[in-house]
DNA sequence: ATGAAAGCGCTAACAC
DNA sequence: GTGTTAGCGCTTTCAT
């Protein structure tokens, strides 16, 4: 056992000052890298005993002190819903790269779960809050604790009051929806969308239904179903039961437009030769589908990215709603063709 | 605004104290529930304070006081990784139910990085640690913070000296192939695993060797890649390039039996009719597969509440290995019919 | 049954 | 440039 058996107990930041010499603030300057200034030399006897005592500053202590923890909480409705896991991903990436820690907790798509989460995560000493609906952001939105640090993330809308950052959904659902119309001559583009009422399904839709606009084409019919594979594949009965069935099909998420694959291939329609698909998000799944769907890219590293920044601008989060562009992916679903191997 | 605005200052025991006309011991004793009785008429004036007062406890006065913090740290590979994300949801409600709170953190697959964060993570004040790697748990295992109680999670081997809870790998892979063997009478089973020298390998590899010897049947070839859908579908082309192409293939997670399935169509190969696929995990994106995929599937609530009993056990968890077993789950993708409507 | 008070480990204002 | 010291809000021992 070569290995340097460390204390069992944590060096304090006392033993610390003991041994290099100096006094606790000493200590915490160095560790902290101010207030004030401490002089070279001291400053390497302090780092010294740090090393030596395996030091690591406690952080409920610091927590306690400071008012801050370091951690910030993120309520998203599940994360074994694919597009939430890469979303969260994300966010974890961002926030190591600042030195935050993320406490992530799902609420089941339960608004009642999620309220509670809201009031209990603070609880738990975060510094801020990322919330991420997926059944839209209701208006107005659920209470916080006051003077936490909020921000909505994933919000098609502004939230009223709030700093929001979200895709261009609008945009997004008009990228695939128009290469469907502009590519491959569809005019017959049903919708498959989520619940009604929930105010994200608005920005996608909307989109949809303006690049149908821009080609005079009439809105094809549309589904109400749950935002998971399970909603796209109960969405297929109505879609096929319709007096003319639609040429193309756009699900307003990618599990959605899965969903719609799988239950297309149980009623033995072919995609894209019967009826294209595409969908919106842009998850790794899709480039796994069969075919590999068509999609909107969603910027999940670019809004993680803005989430935090606005979570940890100095005066806090301002309220409004910053969106970003969504990029269109290419693959068979839509009817164009593999790429050559 | 009807709404009862909250005061933006949080209220202290001490406030709740004074306005029920107690010490802010009694306050904590009824907050608690402990550790000395108070009167009942007393305890309902505390209660009311309290909620007047929307007082929640510090939590990190609380941890600085009683050394937690109720925050658990889970170590895992990537949250987009689908089966570690539909653990980390098993982990977070079980967790959920006990009251505590989950920092996750991914690796990105890097040993470096999980070391990393097995030194970190303790910072942030965590009372234990799940670790669930992919890689394959080292021999011995990364240190993590001494008196830290930590449990490896989704661990097929036991961990030298230390707490494990994983699948009977083993069982679940033989569950598998015997059926492919059994009900569908293959006997050229290929394996697509991991990257050698991850031990995880081994316990699945294991259970495939087991039902090949059990039937008499020769090991079909054998292709390790990545655990990923990416390493999946790189594996298509040795499997098909090969001197007599296997009837069937056993992929041991369903990453990269989707990545098969996506490979195998790519190359024009028909699944189940040319060539056999199962899988190994039970990830809900393996029933939307094309064709379904026949895999078995992991008990990962059981898995979560098992790690989390271990790491509450009064004097910490105690060293050994807790496997589960697998079920199987019978789809298309093995030859089966696809169930009547 | 209740209260007074010490102190968890750290930070930062203030004194030198 | 460095030391002294007063708390942050909570829990719990000890005294009443």
């Amino acid at each position: 056992m070569p290995q340097t058996e460390e204390p069992a107990r944590r060096a304090t930041a006392a033993e610390v000052a003991r041994r290099a010499g100096v006094s606790p603030a000493v200590v915490s300057y160095v560790v902290n890298g101010g207030p004030r200034n401490v002089a070279p030399g001291t400053a390497a006897r302090v780092r010294d005993a740090v090393r030596d005592l395996g030091y690591r500053p406690n952080r409920a202590a610091r927590a306690l002190r400071r008012g801050s923890t370091g951690i910030v909480g993120l309520v998203i409705p599940r994360v074994a819903n694919p597009f939430m896991a890469e979303l969260s991903e994300a966010v974890q990436d961002a926030a190591a790269r600042r030195g935050l820690a993320v406490l992530a907790a799902g609420s089941g798509n339960e608004p009642d779960v999620e309220r509670e989460l809201l009031q209990t995560l603070p609880r738990h000493g975060v510094d801020g809050l990322l919330v991420a609906t997926v059944l839209g952001h209701a208006d107005p939105p659920p209470g916080t604790a006051p003077g936490l640090p909020t921000v909505y993330l994933n919000a098609p809308f502004p939230v009223g009051g709030r700093c929001a950052v979200g895709p261009d959904a609008t945009q997004g659902a008009r990228l695939v929806v128009d290469h469907l119309l502009a590519v491959h001559g569809h005019r017959s583009v049903a919708l498959v969308t989520g619940e009604s009422g929930a105010r994200r399904a608005g920005a996608r839709e909307l989109g949809w239904q303006q690049a149908l606009a821009a080609y005079d084409a009439a809105p094809g019919p549309v589904v109400r179903v749950g935002w998971d594979r399970r909603g796209g594949s109960a969405a297929v009965a109505a879609l096929l039961a319709g007096p003319q069935r639609p040429t193309a099909v756009f699900a307003t998420s990618d599990a959605q437009a899965l969903g719609v694959l799988h239950g297309l291939r149980a009623a033995g329609v072919r995609v894209p030769e019967d009826v294209a698909v595409v969908g919106f998000d842009g998850i790794e799944e899709a480039a796994y589908a069969a075919p590999p769907l068509t999609t909107a890219k969603q910027p999940v590293a670019a809004m993680a990215e803005a989430a935090l920044d606005a979570l940890e601008r100095p005066g806090g989060p301002v309220e409004g709603h910053q969106v970003l562009g969504l990029d269109l992916v290419v693959r068979e679903s839509c009817g164009c063709p593999a790429p050559p191997d």
